[in-house]
DNA sequence: TATGAATGAGATTTCATTCAT
DNA sequence: AATGAATGAAATCTCATTCAT
């Protein structure tokens, strides 16, 4: 299962390796039940060196979490044309987020799960990156509503009251947390339950999110009851 | 803040101080960074009587996570009448989630994260209940769909072909997993957040989710680009 | 060579069985080449009992070193009478103290060798006692001066000139350090020599420190009391 | 303060560099604690080339150890001429000895610290360099002893009973056993007190030894000869 | 009902040392 | 003359778990 064992590799391969492993291990039995003797093994190598070159457990799961944050982020970015509209932008994105998590499960665990579970200064280097995407997504919902407030200006010929007020930023902000959190929860919904495609996926929250907010856009709101 | 060391309780009580012990440290700390000493000692009573009431760690957490799931479980069930409209259980049932996450921290703790991250023999335990509240929802919004459809077929009194198919099931299964999803995203959201309450938790996903779903009632539907 | 495994002893018990096994090993060894295994081994329990009741190598080692220090110092305490004039004291202090060496010879390693050789926190441990046994010969040193003046006043009795003046404190200081430095040296020659008794090594640094080689070369000697 | 890293250089001064090294590092860490890592980057070499130079860590520390141990009695040996009286011999060696210990603080920390503190072995080493001096000392009390022998039996012509037994030579062996364990202390003492000089720790020491603490408290000292 | 005494097994980490070039 | 790559062995320390009372 590990990497054939092949003597004598310049570093940098090697420290690929034992990256690999190690996403694979901590992904799979999370920060604490992994041990470096099995990353090691996985790895094809010896301990010593996992410590030579990666200096500590530490040290260890915080590059898988970074080499793993940036992979997911640039992916995401890749699939994105910032000159289409909102939604196509999002369907994109989407797609390249469910994609990118189900072909590299092991990573997702250890950003989603594991570096969430382990530690403040572990959570911490996570809520950079996602911190990312929630504003990547707070600004295509701003955007979609500026877009929907220009067109509601237009239908109305003779400037009447009826233009829409824009929607406040906090409940932008809890939006894209919504949209954010139910992504990652499809992700691993999908994950765990094979038959479902990254497109599945992506067309089960673009629809409800997304006719969700074209009505928001619209100005109709659901208002909860007043107990 | 644990328990004043009274001598002699009934097994009962015993048992519920540990569980209450143990519920705190495995939420903070997580299940493996939890050791058995700590639980003792904050339960007020010596680790062989832990392992004489509780048996063995592993069956410490299970019960955990069980009483915690219960306890949520019976939360979200005591705040829906199943009387009233749809809309209206939706909005109690996920005031009462909200409502109940904030209160037991480390209880939501060791049910959405530690329970998840530690094996697949805990994280079974949780799926139960969640599959549990899934059906429920999923329930719901199929109730939902037939009202509307009813409603739409009355107001097209001439047979016409305006009548829209009814969702298939194996959407609402996934518009049900997002909308779960996105709750147990949200609360996590609400308890790192401490200005928001889980009322406001709860008007967040309801907006979110409850326009754009009444959208997807009345037919219509975002549809993916072709490629 | 161990302490017979005899099971389940009070605490107290046992933690003597392991500063005794504590010192004899780090005093033979050294700190580092110590390794707690041995310790344990040498004590008669297991690893985790050691960790348990003396909790890390450090402690342990800083508990033997103010053990042995202490039972040192009430060594030489014990052995001198204040009431005595200086040279006798000076005489009853190190005869105790070489006594105590050469029956506690690791020990004596622990504290004068290991202590030193190993980190200025445990060094500092043994600097407190080494400056009470400093002070403690400073002060012999001073009130024996003190006599001699007033003696040699005594035997000059028209006011003469020829009074001679005290010794300046910063010599009395160095002095004392001298002395105690040769008492520490001896101590582990007379380990080393088995044939050197302590009651030999305390006539040699007697005869040394208080007659001078000088006067010994005069023939002049000082005599210990024969008791 | 490594050396500056220059490639190719002759072999000798390769094996200076690592000796030089070794010594600081030794001298300030202790032979275990010292890692053969930290001596090659001091030295400005790789490790494969320290063991090609010095076999093994064992080797290089008594390696360190001779070096030292030469260097020292070189240096004390250069101090002293033996025309001279024994006094006057005596204070030139001292001084040689403390101006010496000052100057290299490392090399008397590996001699008089770290050798006797690891191993036998390694203590063998340092005993022959120092019963070498013993002996010095131990030939120089001999002489002063015979000289004062000499001139006691000039100033009594009539040979009458006051004529003085020489020193028993076991005598003399415990007195320069004193004498070089005193000097020893004080130089440790003097290094750990930067306001203490050379010339004042020979003074002290001198004083000690020579007059005696009896002959002190009557008021005649030894004083240093001018240069 | 309750606990003080005790341990087997395994975790991370370090280090002296060698190989192949 | 010199080094980057690699490891076997052993150190400290922790923890779930049991025994005997």
């Amino acid at each position: 299962m590990g990497a054939v064992k092949t003597k004598r590799m310049p570093r940098a391969v090697r420290e690929q390796q034992m990256l690999d492993a190690a996403v694979q291990i901590f992904g799979q039995r999370g920060y604490i039940a992994a041990s470096m003797d099995d990353i090691a093994e996985l790895a094809g190598v010896s301990k010593p060196l996992v410590y030579l070159y990666l200096n500590s457990k530490d040290d260890l799961f915080t590059a898988c979490i970074r080499r793993e944050a940036q992979a997911l982020f640039a992916a995401v970015r890749a699939g994105v044309r910032r000159e289409l509209p909102a939604d196509r932008q999002l369907w994109d994105g989407l797609l390249a987020f469910f994609t990118h998590t189900a072909r590299h499960p092991d990573g997702w665990s250890v950003l989603h799960l594991q570096a969430r579970t382990h530690g403040e200064v572990f959570a911490a280097e996570v809520t950079v990156v996602r911190a990312g995407i929630v504003a990547f997504v707070t600004q295509l919902i701003a955007e979609a509503a500026r877009d929907a407030l220009a067109r509601s200006a237009d239908r109305a010929p003779a400037g009447g009251a009826s233009v829409d007020p824009p929607l406040p930023e906090r409940d932008v902000a809890g939006l894209a947390e919504a949209l954010v959190g139910a992504a990652e929860s499809l992700a691993d919904w999908a994950n765990a339950t094979p038959s479902v495609t990254a497109r599945q996926a992506a067309a089960t929250l673009m629809n409800f999110a997304w006719t969700g907010l074209g009505e928001l856009m619209a100005g109709r709101r659901w208002s909860p009851p007043s107990a």
